[in-house]
DNA sequence: ACCAAGAATGAACCGCAATTCATTCTTGGC
DNA sequence: GCCAAGAATGAATTGCGGTTCATTCTTGGT
């Protein structure tokens, strides 16, 4: 089973010039197979409850593999958060290029950010029992990434109070936060009970009661 | 615990009638000294980065000794946060007697929920880091007391919608878990921020965006 | 002062799991 | 087919830390 795969892996082999798929390190099959058993493992277990050998297992791939293409345990997490991370972030700019009013892209934010569920439910969960702390390492580098959403949400809010949409008696940090905070722990519900929910429409319903408490009158 | 409780039934076979401050058994002052150790060094480092020893060290007891009074290193955890969420819902409990408006029933939860940094800083941490899981067994007890908060929010929205002060058109459920995010996230970057603000003008400053955001038009 | 009986101690035990590395397997060029 | 060179393996190493328990200390009654 493995021979078989791995043969397949191999035929893409040296000289294709493109960093296409590379049989080997960052970006090869196999790495992104021991990220993505890293995630499934961990949303199951807990980080300290995860042995390495497990995720190894998930992986297909013996324990001592993993450090052929991780510095360390650490280190497979921080790659997986980091790079959902900035996936979101390169689609939220992507998507700003072409939405320009606000409101509309308040929303925007909001149903990407509740959607992570469907998108990949051990990564929504992960986000919810891992990023939030725990471990002060992953607390510490995570909090930057954090830090940058509330950013960009700071910045439309505080472009809308300028165009007059929003209320200018509301500090702009205050807004972000609770805009974040709101749809993180919609989101953390829907991942603790396993409740299904209409991401839109959830989505529009928490956006209604905020830009409603936030427009000029 | 178990055992804390079944020394106190003991100790108090001879003679003090007083269940005031017994010398041994919950309640006792070691008992107390050890939770406080716990959620200080546990608010540094992390549940699973804090050995017993180190408890031991902070409440100025032996290793052995943490196990007369609980059950296990788990168990030290689970009574802390108990105890903590069921202060809270007593004070909440206590003070709705004397409120009775929605408006002011909300805005009292949400400055009770932001003061609790100021109360018990380490223990505020704690919430932030340890409850919101990472441990199953931290995560599933806990969801309990999360669960009876966004109740008690649920059914004090209720009561406006059906008064006719807020609008019907909204969730109970969703504005509820919307407060508690908003609360809890700022919070939470107030936590790791280290910055101090004023809990009352924050409330106020949540509470007015999210109750112009409920009322009825 | 003496003596249980309970309380406290902390060194030792034990299992677990991150990481390493000597060995084995694959591969692609000859 | 044969042979490096790299990739992969997984058993052994190592250190940590929760829990136990034989021992020591306190205490209150006589």
């Amino acid at each position: 089973m493995r021979l078989g795969l791995k043969r397949l892996a191999k035929k893409t082999r040296p000289e294709s010039i493109k960093a296409d798929a590379p049989a080997t390190g960052p970006g090869s099959e196999k790495y992104q197979r021991i990220l993505d058993a890293a995630v499934e493992v961990i949303a199951e277990h807990g980080y300290f409850s995860s042995p390495v050998s497990a995720i190894a297992k998930r992986a297909g791939v013996a324990d001592g593999t993993i450090y052929l293409y991780f510095k360390s345990k650490d280190d497979v997490l921080r790659t997986a958060i980091d790079s959902t991370f900035d996936k979101f972030h390169r689609q939220v700019e992507e998507e700003f290029k072409t939405l320009h009013g606000p409101r509309e892209q308040l929303e925007y934010i909001a149903q990407v950010h509740l959607e992570s569920h469907a998108v990949n439910r051990s990564m929504a969960v992960l986000m919810q029992t891992e990023v939030r702390q725990s471990a002060k390492f992953i607390a510490e580098f995570s909090h930057h990434h954090l830090v940058k959403y509330i950013q960009v949400v700071r910045e439309v809010v505080r472009r809308g109070q300028q165009e007059g949409i929003f209320r200018r008696d509301v500090s702009d940090g205050v807004v972000a936060h609770c805009m974040f905070g709101a749809i993180d722990e919609l989101l953390s519900s829907a991942v603790f009970t396993g409740r299904v929910y209409d991401s839109k429409a959830t989505a529009a319903q928490v956006m209604d009661v905020l830009l409603s408490g936030i427009q000029a009158r």
